[in-house]
DNA sequence: AATTGGGTATGCAATATTTGCATGTAGAAA
DNA sequence: TTTCTACATGCAAATATTGCATACCCAATT
């Protein structure tokens, strides 16, 4: 599912135009943004936890030409399913 | 932040009460899981893909007792940041 | 509705990183 | 109050990461 199925689900169950319905979410996808940007993490109990991890600085290689590359440290955001959703996949 | 203060802040954003705010959080994702659980992976631009990992069987051990355990095969819900959304963090 | 630009999946090699096991505790959230 | 989550531990195995070309799919613009 793509980005505009999912506003067109949101529009039926949220009862909103789909104008709105995308406006709704990407409020709310830009305030979990933002608050990760403030170096926060953000817990959705029953959903998961995003956060944002600092990886450090290595040395890694160009798998085409085996030669080593440094590669810079860097952030990235994680996400952390809550024990409620693994369960939901696991039986 | 957690859950009630993203609540909050949507309330405020959404020009919604905190229970209509929540409501409108809920059924996001639960709309979400529910696509995953379609076997499907949803991917939203700008921000990122989720989607259903297999990881296999293998052995384990009991931090405790240092005993060796099989674990079984689980599926695990991944989220992959979008391009964008690393760039956010790498600047 | 069609085009186009851009993001994304794939595959590859070698190594770094993550995962997840059991379980109690602390702390936070519902 | 009661439920949920993070953390810490040792260690093996799974997986992510990196550059880059190609194919592909999607989003936005015309």
């Amino acid at each position: 599912m793509n980005k505009k199925q999912l506003i067109v689900k949101l529009s039926g169950s949220l009862n909103l135009s789909k104008a709105d319905a995308e406006r709704t979410f990407d409020t709310i996808t830009n305030t979990i943004l933002d608050a990760l940007k403030g170096d926060d993490s953000v817990k959705i109990a029953g959903f998961g936890t995003y956060k944002v991890a600092k990886r450090k600085a290595r040395v890694g290689r160009n798998p085409r030409t085996g030669e080593q590359i440094q590669i810079a440290a860097s952030q990235k955001v994680k996400f952390l399913p809550a024990k409620a959703l693994k369960e939901v996949f696991n039986r």
